[in-house]
DNA sequence: AATACATAGATTGTATACAATGATACAGAA
DNA sequence: TTCTGTATCATTGTATACAATCTATGTATT
């Protein structure tokens, strides 16, 4: 079975042009190549040990994911993220959220529960000691539980865009401490909506969990 | 200014693998190669005159697209679309065409705005009349006119992406000709919406308007 | 000095050659 | 017969070669 719809569900983390292009994408997300950076195929072909082949066909992905844009006979640059990007995609994201806590109310299966459980009760062991490593991770995960968890491909694939997308940004707020208690929270909260098989709650729940920490962003004036 | 973010804006259709995949886009949508098929780099490239590389290429971003998949060291192959995908499309596009409505508004322009009620006249125009490829044509520009003026790129990406997802289907659903002047009629109502700056109201309404699309076509029995 | 043009270098775009992988068919053994 | 191994072929994966395009520099002309 396992209709593998999307490539980078498709794990080819193991070919050449699969390695390239995680490569790059990490390099990015984590911020060796930055805003407007112009990236060279022969340069990165060379720091990576192949071709210029694998690395073209890595950067058109790279370019579809909306993390570098080309010029047609110029260059490859490193896309920026305006501060209304990540406003647009936060929206965005909170109804998306919100519709995916409600299917996974519905579909979410016994081992995902557990899974679940398990990081709300982690993340707060780890909030307390204050390790932003370990609270980032986890907050990371507890998303992609429930875009598991809600049982459509199409919405998973979407919702692991965009959280990717601010991938930069969030890394930068969860540093930052303060909200990761009332974020989790939050998480505590949709995790017990979906338990009793409250779908609007969830629903309700996530939507506002993303409004809130868009809010965090702006207050903590993390955007320009 | 112009940041051009995504790559299918970047317009480059008039490269040798713009071209080649706008093509192959093409083909897949209009139904020429259905699903399941398997596509060979070889035969491709030599039916539109270019080699295996550009090919290459524009099956990468065919596969982000979501529209093939590929197996690696085995061939590419055009994704089904199954009955459930739909059904979340359409659940999805309810929640951000409501957003987009939203936020179209807010931004929309004078020339969007009057292209905007040309578009609903001139479908009634031919809903009377039954021109079917006018009305398919009309209603697809409907939600384009709509997406652009949103004012977000990202919005504006997503959308695109899954409104020509179901574009097949769509065109069976249109050809019916029986919802037409009903969809119309609701478009005409979020129009009314956006032109009277009621940005809720316009965001109830295209919910609804989606939801109602997704009625018809189980009602149709399109779906399997 | 300022502008236009020409030329050289660098970089991307495409084609081809070769390597690696997977599918198929057939032969032989259990 | 059925299973297994091997050889062959088709197809994809990668590297390289060549073409086209853009950038920059320098020169000539006004």
């Amino acid at each position: 079975m396992s209709d593998k719809f999307f490539s980078d569900e498709i794990s080819d983390k193991y070919s050449l042009r699969g390695r390239v292009f995680h490569k790059i994408r990490d390099d990015i997300l984590n911020g060796k190549y930055k805003e407007h950076d112009e990236l060279r195929e022969a340069a990165i072909g060379e720091e990576l040990g192949v071709s210029r082949t694998p690395v073209r066909e890595a950067f058109r992905q790279l370019e579809l994911e909306g993390l570098i844009h080309i010029v047609p006979n110029k260059g490859a640059y490193v896309t920026g993220i305006t501060s209304k990007d990540v406003r647009d995609i936060y929206m965005i994201r909170a109804q998306l959220e919100g519709l995916c806590a409600k299917w996974a109310t519905e579909h979410i299966s016994e081992a995902q529960m557990q899974e679940m459980e398990e990081n709300v009760y982690l993340a707060e062991f780890h909030a307390a000691k204050g390790h932003t490593e370990q609270i980032a991770s986890l907050d990371n995960r507890f998303h992609e539980i429930m875009y598991e968890a809600c049982a459509s491909k199409m919405l998973e694939h979407s919702l692991k865009d965009f959280h990717q997308y601010v991938y930069r940004i969030r890394k930068q707020t969860l540093a930052q401490g303060a909200r990761s208690s009332a974020s989790n929270d939050e998480h505590r909260k949709i995790m017990e909506a979906i338990k009793e098989k409250d779908g609007e709650r969830a629903c309700e729940l996530a939507k506002i969990h993303m409004l809130n920490a868009y809010d965090n962003i702006c207050k903590k004036g993390l955007l320009d």
